[in-house]
RNA sequence: GGGCCUGUAGCUCAGCUGGUUAGAGCACUGUGCUGAUAACGCAGGGGUCACAAGUUCGAAUCUUGUCAGGCCCA
């Protein structure tokens, strides 16, 4: 016996029961126990943060974080599944300064470093318990007893050692980086604070002469919105292939020549006239040199010369755009690319150093009005315009913010590059589009990584340096750090205050104490970046565990991580080992509102997890997710949505379920294996359709093809309760227990209990469920799980791909039979003589025949037919078929269309369904057209009604006899006992009497028909009486037909 | 401002290397069926395939530009 299934399902109550079975049995233990010696298939959970409640969009990653590992166990492979946590970094730090009420760094340092820490480690983890009971609720199996922690001694150690061999190879350096800073905060500020503060605002716009070393009265014109960075130039640049003129302009009752983009000519001269002197290339500028504007800064490399730079446009300015490292991301590019000197032309303060003498101790800004004046004078300006445009000031003073470069550490990727773009060729991205877009693109145009960060919380940097004579040491572990201070410091705590209170002897000069931590704290990217080594404490210990646990054959994000944890893993795995350290990856797109915007609270778009989990479930919900777009769009969410996938799905699946359990124990059939079923047509095609299935499923999880490995499934069980099922019916609820019915059984058994497996990696909850009672409760062998199942295995030689393309056309068929029922308005109980098809090809026709009674009972009809060539019912004309003719005719193809469509339709018909070939005229030669190019179809003549669908038409027969008009009458009765019966709640095989008062025409009928009645109704007797009074019955007489009757039924 | 992605029915999505009058499911209306169904079948309304230009015998599909949304970067 099954355990009975109730055709109401509470969703919520069978997850949980699920969930609790999983934790009583321990089965995820027991899933990654039972597959050890198997190989090892290797997923790295990226570590998130549990400083925040999680959220729909952590469901997401979660739900297909989860899948693969699910199928790759059930293929036999072990799989660790460690969870970890990101703990370090700026957003821990602001959640802690918010609650504390900090407004800047001083508060920090005032509060204490030690205690700051001490709360941010805490915050860290200030939602673990949600997390857990949300990641737990979803299914998504992750081990958080063994998750790796970021802050663990252990995980810096790691980190240490990485930075410290990249020190040795001397990938990690001293450098500059233009970052936005307030001057009278004296701080940079974050990509995410610079965005607050964003205004309109008017600056000057001036156009320079920089004149030409070499040939006297030509000048470079330069343009620039930041007069005060003019003494900090050191190069302009140009793009090489963009075009440029040499142009001759009257000037200070003379003439002078000046150099800039032809695009730009009238931008700048307007209704001036100039004349072109010569146009060409950029590159043609290259390295020409210029007199300086300023000289008050001593120059320790070459400068003033004409550089080239892609990143030049003609959109505005001249073409040629001014180059002061010290003040501009690009321009300093642009340094590092030629070697150019870094003028530091302003203080920290936001003021000019002293050796800018005119302006020394003056507020850049407000300098401008005197340094345009000064260009003035000595001849050098050319114009000067106001200009609007959009310039980000300080969130918290209103400063403007000034580009500005500070000294930082980088790791020197940009020399792996062509290693970084190589590696990632190998490694399968899902959506492919991301390998060679977004993420290639950002590696072919790598730059160092900025490593450096002047905060508190997270991974120092381990680098020492002398106060006396500059001399660096990079340490890379504990141990070393003990040798270097001579005392035992394992168990140092590595984080600020502590480690920085550590001082050693420099071994180059001796000093005494003179060794200092530098301030700076790592980028929070690299903790989880080196999360495939710092989460085993590698190379210090575990370097087998490391070994069988690296690369990881999957990882799953959102997009956003193409330049977070998808390139800090990419990056270390390159340069410390070079190898990919991730072979496969889904990146995700973003969850959106119902109304397609970012999800909001304000907009009430937001949706809460939990009101899904309770209503809907979790299987449902990540169904959702995985079917409802391709994984790397983004997706609406919103609780409706989910709902579809219950009322659709969910319920049609279980609703199989439970009539298969329901009839199955009333049978007290069971599966037995020894015996080998005797399959109808029916169940042969639902078994080749199950083994197809199988197969495309399987294939699809191999190429992490997840709407692939989903959407069939959807089609299919809709198939196998709207055809299969409604189809077989009778063959489960008739009398006789004969092969014919334990065919129907085993193979409805069959597929429900591979749909269990196959939906397992996608709805953990329901594959269970249905897994435990079809398969344990039958007392064979069996795992004692679903997910301890083996994948289910597809046998080819199922798979019949003719009864398949045959079932799709009868099933239109149907579809068509129904059509021309209601358009005729013949409701389908009424039976019908006969109903005829035609399709567009003798091939087809022949299913007509082999499914005729599949056809008949469907569509309640005495016979089934197929229109004959003989031509008295139809008519026939063509429809050409571009697809074919167009690809073989080309541009003749409309000639070729016009001259089939000329043809004698009937005709030509003939030959080509009899699949003979016509021929045709076109511009006086003689073609051949092939059956399949044209499409022949039937158009039926009078006195029938018909549907028709393209080349597939269904006729059917109107006329109504007596008999068939009284076995209408009988089945219109039978519908109504039966109703009665349900109402009455008797149980489905209960036997009964049944007492009836009809009209005569009626009565006549029911009399004729009562054998037949009888054997539909379950009914011992069927007798025309007065009704007894311990009848069931209905309160009104039925009428239907114009016919009228009472009816009561008694139990036997 | 740059890169990548997305835009097809009220909603969620298909539409293969160009091929007739652009499809499915949900929702809506009518109707039929049912001793599994919260369902299902059939029919109907609902589309300038975001917009514009181009290539082609033929464009939702290819090219270019514009607009809107998303993510990342500046």
């Amino acid at each position: 016996m099954f355990k009975s299934v109730s055709s109401k399902l509470d969703v919520n109550q069978m997850e949980l029961a699920v969930l609790k079975f999983w934790q009583d049995k321990e089965i995820f233990k027991r899933v990654t126990e039972m597959r050890e010696g198997g190989p090892e298939y290797v997923f790295y959970e990226g570590p998130p943060t549990a400083n925040g409640l999680p959220g729909v969009h952590h469901g997401l990653a979660r739900a297909f974080k989860d899948l693969f590992p699910r199928y790759k166990v059930m293929k036999g492979f072990h799989i660790s599944r460690r969870g970890g946590w990101d703990t370090h970094g700026l957003p821990v730090e602001i959640e802690v300064e918010k609650k504390l009420g900090f407004k800047n760094k001083q508060d920090i340092e005032d509060y204490g470093i030690a205690k700051f820490n001490e709360l941010c480690r805490q915050s860290a983890f200030e939602y673990i318990q949600e997390w857990e009971r949300f990641t737990d609720r979803l299914g998504f199996w992750v081990d958080f007893e063994s998750a790796y922690v970021t802050y663990k001694n252990e995980y810096i150690e790691s980190v240490w050692n990485i930075l410290k061999t990249f020190w040795d190879q001397d990938l990690l350096y001293q450098g500059y980086k233009v970052v936005p800073y307030c001057p009278r905060c004296g701080t940079p500020l974050s990509d995410h604070e610079v965005s607050l503060g964003y205004k309109d605002v008017e600056d000057p716009s001036l156009f320079v002469r920089f004149p030409l070393l070499d040939e006297d009265g030509t000048s470079l014109l330069v343009w620039t919105t930041t007069p005060w960075t003019l003494p900090g130039n050191v190069a302009v640049a140009a793009h090489p292939d963009e075009e440029y003129v040499k142009i001759e302009r009257s000037y200070n009752g003379g003439t002078e020549k000046l150099i800039l983009g032809k695009a730009l000519i009238e931008k700048v001269f307007g209704e001036e006239e100039v004349t072109i002197l010569e146009t060409f290339k950029g590159k043609k500028l290259s390295g020409l040199r210029y007199k300086p504007l300023f000289t008050f800064m001593p120059l320790d490399k070459d400068a003033h010369y004409v550089l080239m730079m892609d990143y030049v446009t003609m959109e505005d300015g001249s073409g040629l755009v001014h180059t002061a490292p010290a003040f501009g991301a690009e321009d300093m590019e642009a340094a590092n690319q030629y070697d150019l000197p870094v003028l530091m032309t302003v203080k920290e303060d936001g003021t000019f150093v002293q050796e800018v003498r005119p302006w020394s101790g003056k507020f850049v800004k407000d300098a401008d009005p005197e340094i345009i004046q000064d260009l003035e004078n000595r001849g050098l300006m050319f114009n000067v315009k106001e200009y609007t445009h959009s310039y980000p000031f300080c969130w918290r003073c209103d400063t403007p913010l000034l580009y500005y470069a500070r000294g930082t550490w980088f790791i020197r990727t940009s020399q792996y590059k062509d290693r970084l773009v190589e590696l990632n060729k190998t490694i399968n991205w899902v959506p492919d589009h991301i390998k060679n877009g977004r993420f290639g693109n950002w590696l072919e145009n790598n730059i160092d990584w900025s490593l450096g960060r002047e905060r508190y919380w997270g991974t120092p940097l381990p680098v020492w340096q002398c106060g006396d004579c500059n001399h660096q040491v990079a340490v890379g572990s504990l141990a070393e750090l003990s040798e270097y201070t001579g005392q035992d410091m394992s168990d140092l705590d590595m984080h600020r205050p502590y480690v920085d209170e550590v001082h050693f002897d420099c071994p180059e000069c001796e000093e005494k104490h003179k060794m200092q931590r530098v301030p700076e704290l790592i980028d929070v990217w690299f903790d989880s970046g080196a999360m495939p080594y710092a989460q085993w404490h590698f190379p210090m210990e575990n370097m087998e565990k490391f070994e069988e646990q690296f690369p990881a054959d999957y990882i799953c994000e959102a997009v956003d991580q193409t330049r977070g944890w998808f390139y800090s893993l990419h990056a270390i795995g390159t340069l410390f080992t070079d190898t990919v350290a991730f072979k496969n990856v889904i990146c995700l797109g973003h969850i959106m509102g119902e109304d397609g915007f970012k999800m909001s609270k304000s907009r009430g778009t937001a949706v809460d997890p939990w009101d899904v989990f309770d209503n809907q479930g979790a299987d449902a919900f990540r169904w959702y997710l995985y079917t409802a777009s391709p994984p790397g769009n983004a997706r609406r969410f919103s609780l409706g949505l989910v709902e579809d996938v219950v009322k659709n799905f969910t319920l049609t699946l279980w609703n199989v379920y439970s009539f298969f359990v329901t009839y199955a124990n009333l049978d007290g059939w069971k599966p037995d294996p020894n015996i080998k079923p005797d399959y109808n047509e029916m169940d042969l095609w639902l078994r080749s359709s199950l083994h197809a299935l199988t197969r495309d499923v399987s294939d699809a999880m191999e190429n992490y093809d997840v709407i692939g490995a989903t959407r069939p499934i959807e089609t299919f069980v809709n198939d196998l309760s709207n055809w299969y099922l409604r189809r077989s019916r009778r063959r489960f609820w008739k009398s006789e227990s004969d092969s014919d019915k334990h065919a129907a059984y085993a193979t409805l058994h069959e597929a429900l209990v591979v749909v269990a497996k196959l939906l397992a990696p996608t709805m953990p909850f329901i594959a269970e469920e249905l897994y435990q009672n079809l398969v344990l409760s039958t007392g064979n062998p069996a795992e004692e799980s679903v997910h301890m199942a083996d994948w289910p295995e597809w046998d080819q030689s199922v798979v019949d791909d003719t009864l398949n393309q045959e079932m799709s056309l009868v099933m239109k068929l149907a579809s068509l039979g129904h059509a021309a029922r209601n358009a005729a308005a013949l409701k389908v109980r009424q039976p019908l003589a006969e109903v005829s098809f035609s399709t567009g090809s003798a091939q087809e026709s022949k299913a007509i025949e082999k499914y005729a009674d599949v056809l008949s009972s469907e569509l309640n009809v005495k016979k089934v037919s197929t229109l004959g060539s003989a031509g008295e019912a139809v008519s026939y004309n063509l429809n050409p078929l571009p697809r074919q003719l167009g690809s073989k005719y080309k541009d003749q193809f409309p000639q070729v269309r016009k001259a089939i469509l000329a043809l004698d339709a009937n005709i030509a018909a003939e030959t080509l369904l009899s699949e003979k070939p016509v021929e045709i005229e076109s511009k006086g030669e003689v073609l051949e057209i092939l059956p399949e190019e044209v499409e022949v179809r039937a158009e039926a003549k009078s006195g029938l009604r018909v549907a028709q669908d393209g080349a597939y038409l269904a006729a059917l027969s109107t006329e109504l006899t007596p008999d068939l008009i009284d076995e209408g009458l009988a089945r219109e009765f039978i519908r109504r006992v039966q109703d009665l019966r349900k109402s009455s709640d008797f149980d489905i095989s209960d036997r009964i009497k049944v007492y009836y008062q009809a009209s005569a025409k009626l009565g006549k009928a029911v009399e004729s028909f009562a054998d037949y009645i009888k054997g539909e109704v379950l009914a011992a007797e069927l007798l025309e009486e007065a009704l007894p009074d311990n009848s069931k019955t209905s309160e009104e007489p039925f009428t239907f037909d114009g016919e009228e009757v009472m009816v009561g039924l008694v139990k036997v």
